[in-house]
DNA sequence: TAGAGTTGTTTTAAGCCTTGAACCAATGGG
DNA sequence: CCCATTGGTTCAAGGCTTAAAACAACTCTA
């Protein structure tokens, strides 16, 4: 009935520790004055605080501030050096790694193709564990000082003991990934659903900046969602809450690819667009790389809508029924901001954007639809990955702290 | 990004004492010995908490309990007698106020029918006022031992400085019903929507207890739902989140009162129900008074499945539409439960509950599916009284206690 | 140029809190 | 009557936050 940590003095300092941190985090360079505002703690709190996180290193001070006619301030930052954080995107047609520093700046990069014939999960477990070595590698950084690495899957992901997945896209039923990739890696592992990363990312530093609760609807080859509340992904009981996809939109409607029919899916994602299109791939496609077809497919359809009817007469429906999908998560979420993101929800969204919002609008009630905005995602395509090291990174906010990776006190902390 | 109570040492006396009362109150009575393995507090602090809460005279001792070969276990209840709480459910054709003790056993109650030609505020807000004067005199009670207030109102309730009601059941658009009752009453009120109060009543003693996340389906007239997560109820933004009635199951379907089409309510709302049937209200129907209408026709109609076909296919419609509704929230949100309710739910689900299962597992993800279960409320038809008085009660188990009733202190902790 | 004012940070002392360990209390069994 | 067992309390230690006082590092002014 109620979520409750241990209550001890030293809990409260952690507590306090990690508040400071946050805080410091997102709204860098910042003086110490800032931070007791910013967390409510008393000035001298802070200062006990901030004296340990610069004792571990993990702060530093970055100059001083003018302040009119006082002590100027000290400005304190993160130390970028400190540690390091790894994100993985496992993408339909490729593995992206990228290793950054604290500070999430991009120290190396690395992308596998993956053979669309072949998805087993040892392929794919290989291929990040090859990324994970070839971008330590690149940037010259010591696995030791890798606080986590964050792997984005496009499925369901169990966490236990061990994280196992569950994704239609690659056939997956119940595959241990992560006791696979534990063979050729000892970095501490932490596994994600793609939408949620994503959606993290783009509450962390894209579109939904400082906003505590939103929904991020995330349009690929198929349809998926984040949802975000108190400031943290919603996970639900099996941390598979998020499947927008596979909501019914029309009763009895198009077949989805999911068993069922008339899921929003079957209407909005790029390969039911392109299908009910009925379009063979266009004639440049490069045979066996279907989504990057379906990329192009898409943008040439977008492009089509100039000049054909038929084509305008599509994505206008198209808009309707993402309008009318968005217009569901704002009745049942009320969220403060909707962003849309996902390749093909920008590639659709920069031309469709007013008519969904049209359309969410005439679907949705009144209150919460006032109350919400919705809006594109902002960081691109490499934001999968940016989302994925953000799992470790948070932990590491949370108060983790870099230990024997396996140690029982250190899972307990994850 | 996070949030963050205040970090003093006194705070975690406070977080403590919540939760060894939470704990003692859904499990009464308990020894120190239990409340301390059920907190993870050190005996020694359960002791010392205990000793606060007796000597504040919420907890008593009452008897003891034999164990093999030793001391005696003291074992330890709340007291029912130490304050009371009233519950106040606003419907669409009466008010209901419960008054009760601490435990939430019923001392009084009373109802207030509603003219549905006039439904204005002042008047609801003269019944709330008059019933709670009733059932306080009928027990016997000083107002000053009276906690709080809660009542569930059919409509958005925007909170603020003070509570405001949006609801289109009575066409009101931001009725400051909080100020209205302010002229009769002095009682600490509390404002809240009454799917979200019914809601918690049944996570709290009915089929969800013990759930941590669950979402209560609330069907009456007409639809609603209540999304709990973490054990506590999902208000989104602007606390308007779970108006599951009006999304979308069928585009450019039926119209629905909400002024859009294709809505949930259109299809499994009662009053739907009963326009789809083409339904004149049946002979012996009292006029003017839609809802006990509705009700009688409602089992009528299922009593006429039994013979009648047209009866039972459009039952099992219905089964479908909402089975496939519930197939949306499971996917959405993955929760750990799904409870129907509110009277039509009760009435329909007697009858079509193996449908609606069987039609929300043809429509939801198997993972999500698998990991919930669909059940009855079984609180019965005053649920929305008693969830109204969780609402107080809630704040009191979370350290709110009785004080000067509108200092800043009070609101504050509110 | 010296002192006064201002602003930011740290030190100090007081007051709470939790807890392990030791201890007391209350029972059943031998 | 003594001992083992179990439940609950006391005590001293160790930590934490904080208000208030002190200190530090400036600017401004006379």
């Amino acid at each position: 009935m109620r979520d409750r940590r241990r209550g001890t003095v030293r809990d409260l300092r952690r507590e306090n520790t990690s508040s400071v941190l946050w805080s410091l985090y997102f709204s860098r360079p910042r003086s110490r004055q800032d931070l007791s505002a910013a967390t409510g703690l008393s000035p001298a709190s802070v200062t006990n605080v901030v004296r340990d996180l610069l004792d571990e290193g993990i702060v530093t001070e970055a100059g001083s501030q003018d302040s009119d006619g006082g002590r100027p301030r000290v400005l304190l930052d993160v130390d970028p050096g400190y540690g390091f954080v790894a994100g993985v995107d496992v993408g339909e047609t490729r593995v992206r790694v990228g290793l950054f520093d604290l500070t999430l700046a991009e120290r190396a990069k690395a992308e596998y193709p993956l053979d669309p014939a072949e998805h087993g999960a040892d392929v794919v477990a290989r291929a990040i564990a090859d990324g994970l070595r070839a971008v330590l590698a690149d940037a010259g950084i010591d696995p030791e000082a890798v606080l986590g690495v964050g792997i984005g899957v496009p499925g369901i992901v169990e966490q236990g003991s061990e994280a196992v997945v569950h994704g239609q896209t690659f056939q997956w039923d119940a595959v241990p990934l992560e006791r696979l990739l534990r063979a050729y890696t000892d970095l501490p592992l932490h596994f994600e659903n793609c939408a949620k990363t994503t959606g993290q990312a783009e509450l962390w530093f894209g579109a939904g900046r400082g906003v505590r609760s939103a929904v991020v609807a995330l349009i690929g080859s198929g349809v998926g969602a984040s949802l975000i509340s108190g400031g943290s992904i919603y996970r639900g009981a099996t941390s598979s809450a998020g499947e927008w996809g596979h909501t019914t939109i029309v009763a009895d409607g198009r077949r989805c690819r999911c068993g069922s029919s008339g899921c929003l899916e079957a209407y909005v994602g790029a390969e039911a667009i392109l299908d009910r299109f009925g379009g063979a791939p266009p004639p440049n496609a490069a045979p066996g790389n279907a989504p990057d077809d379906e990329e192009s497919a898409l943008a040439a359809l977008v492009a089509a809508a100039e000049s054909s009817p038929t084509a305008a007469a599509l994505l206008a429906q198209t808009a309707e029924y993402l309008g009318l999908g968005i217009a569901n998560l704002i009745n049942l979420f009320n969220p403060e901001r909707v962003i849309v993101c996902g390749w093909a929800g920008l590639l659709l969204g920069g031309r469709l954007l007013p008519a969904i919002r049209e359309s969410a609008g005439r679907h949705s009630l009144r209150h919460p639809f006032a109350a919400t905005s919705i809006e594109l995602g902002v960081l691109g395509p490499d934001e999968a990955v940016l989302g994925a090291a953000t799992l470790p990174l948070e932990l590491f906010l949370n108060g983790a702290r870099r230990r024997s990776r396996h140690s029982p006190a250190y899972r307990a902390s994850v």
